[in-house]
DNA sequence: TATTGTTATACTCTATAACTATA
DNA sequence: TATAGTTATAGAGTATAACAATA
């Protein structure tokens, strides 16, 4: 199935990378190009949001307390996989700058729940416009189908993920 | 066009993560499926990897002097987008367990031609085997037609990349 | 003057472990 | 006994800057 639409961007197979090395096997492991392409967004990222002081992680994590008012650290943590202490550090960066705050729980006393404030909506708003450009910048060389298409398997790719904790590809 | 098979595989929308954590205007960013899938690969790499301590990127660089006899630090990092003095370090954990050696170069002496050791091609063959029971899990996922497709985006996406440097989406 | 390799250094992110206070 | 948060710490990975040798 679809194999109608699968060689029409081959694009001259980069054998090589500016300088003559060539890729060899590394062409056919699916995790090679999946962090080519994760380093391109990163660093295309971070010329868009240059001067934001804003990592991807925060920016998700504010957008899930904005999401989820009152979401606990530990919910944050399990949703973007990581530690409970790491997402401390980063819960921290973003109170250290009066993005969110934390506000004991009624029920549950060990609970911090976490909100965005004033500022924060407003750091998050001035990110979504910047971050608006950055998206463009690579949906703009697909279809409306074809972003569905991508993310389908990419989700595929990270579906089964059952537990774990963790890092970026780390390397 | 390939309107047919976009949303085949919708999975019922991840909307939370185990949690009950909504992940909202996150879902349309294409870096963060991205960086998710990124991570489930890695995650799976490191379970099946266990033990060889061989981070994917000093695997990619073993492959890369295989594949590329006498290439010199530099290129490795500039294919591979990391600083030289970052490559310096992978290649000397490389050099430490005796994978590659160094050698100087006898036209450009300020160059260190690297190559792969015997033990180093073991390793390397050690690595790809256990490599390919990690690489067929997220393979079978896919005809062979859809792997074409999605390396085919993924691309696209780190096409343009000209010439920056650096890290994995960092984060 | 530019390039390759090198070293030293600092920074960021992350995890581990131990602790507290609640439950 | 288990959980949420916290703190301190250590490790890995990376970049920056300065320097040596060579081109």
């Amino acid at each position: 199935m679809n194999s109608f639409d699968a060689p029409q961007d081959a694009q001259a197979s980069p054998s090589s990378s500016s300088t003559g090395v060539k890729l060899g096997e590394l062409e056919n492991i699916l995790g090679f190009h999946l962090r080519l392409a994760n380093v391109a967004v990163f660093q295309d990222y971070q010329v868009t949001m240059a001067g934001l002081s804003l990592t991807p992680k925060q920016f998700a994590v504010l957008e899930l307390i904005e999401t989820n008012p009152g979401a606990s650290q530990i919910d944050l943590a399990n949703c973007l996989r990581m530690d409970k202490a790491s997402m401390m550090a980063l819960v921290n960066k973003l109170e250290g700058r009066n993005a969110i705050e934390r506000r004991q729980s009624e029920n549950d006393r060990r609970r911090q729940e976490l909100f965005v404030t004033e500022d924060g909506l407003a750091l998050a708003n001035t990110a979504r416009n910047l971050r608006a450009a950055h998206e463009a910048r690579f949906k703009d060389r697909f279809s409306e189908d074809e972003v569905a298409q991508l993310v389908s398997y990419l989700r595929r790719i990270y579906a089964s993920t059952t537990t774990a904790l963790l890092d970026d590809d780390g390397e």
